[in-house]
DNA sequence: GATTATATCAGTAATAGTTCTTAATATTGG
DNA sequence: CCAATATTAAGAACTATTACTGATATAATC
């Protein structure tokens, strides 16, 4: 049984209202300012409770912390080998991705993860090297 | 400049001879038994450096440790949702999507990394549950 | 509204996975 | 062979995350 919390609806409404998929701990810098006795631990656990109902996405991206996206229509993500910023991305005709990769397999597929990687379009105006 | 080690060749031709995508420690453990003392932090440095000059692939599933693969033919990997074994899994047709993904995006795509999710093959013959 | 059950909390300790540091050893170019 | 230096083993340190604790907040029941 879900009981309500003020701190978990602050990280939810925080993260709504951002587009750069913050850290845990860049949640907890933020939700301190309106909670200043909030704990990371806290935090983690409501990050996590959130993903799990299926109300925040969590990217583990594989470079540095996890990290968490208030956006749960479904988009992809971009990753920037520059400056590694995490970008959303909308990618039409990927749905598809599923059937092919059940083709030659004998299980069943119910989803994935994509990851793209690359320069961001601030590092490739700049010249910058991956 | 890169040096000879008879430590390294080791964890390459170890991973070279699998295809379970063991992970750091489960190499640990089988190096150890050709070499009694070398170090879990040798694995891991090693480990990193093949996998940066592209002799072995470093799979970051965001689900437990880090895993590694001896195959650096292109090839996806699958995920098992119940015994969270790790399968590689070849799919034709996905070359493209970095096009897909480009279409809409002033930066550049260099590349992607994707993670397929479901029921391996012995999961589901059982009829265990994700 | 008071009582009760329990989910959530803050604070902190503990863990997992990985990287770093150090002094000794192995490899290679000259 | 010798010097230069990459690599090693051992273990400390670090980062990200989870677990434990007793106290507090929330919601259901009386």
């Amino acid at each position: 049984m879900l009981k309500h919390s003020k701190q978990r609806d602050a990280i939810k409404n925080f993260l709504a209202d951002r587009y750069d998929h913050p850290t845990a701990e860049t949640v907890y810098m933020n939700i301190k300012k309106e909670f200043p006795n909030i704990s990371l631990g806290t935090v983690y656990r409501n990050l996590s409770l959130l993903a799990e109902i299926g109300e925040i996405q969590k990217l583990s991206t594989g470079i540095g912390p996890d990290r968490f996206d208030g956006n749960t229509a479904p988009h992809y993500h971009f990753i920037c080998n520059c400056c590694g910023n995490v970008l959303d991305l909308n990618v039409n005709g990927l749905e598809h991705i599923n059937i092919l990769a059940a083709q030659d397999f004998d299980g069943e597929i119910e989803g994935h993860v994509t990851y793209f990687f690359g320069k961001c379009p601030c590092c490739k105006a700049n010249g910058r090297a991956s």
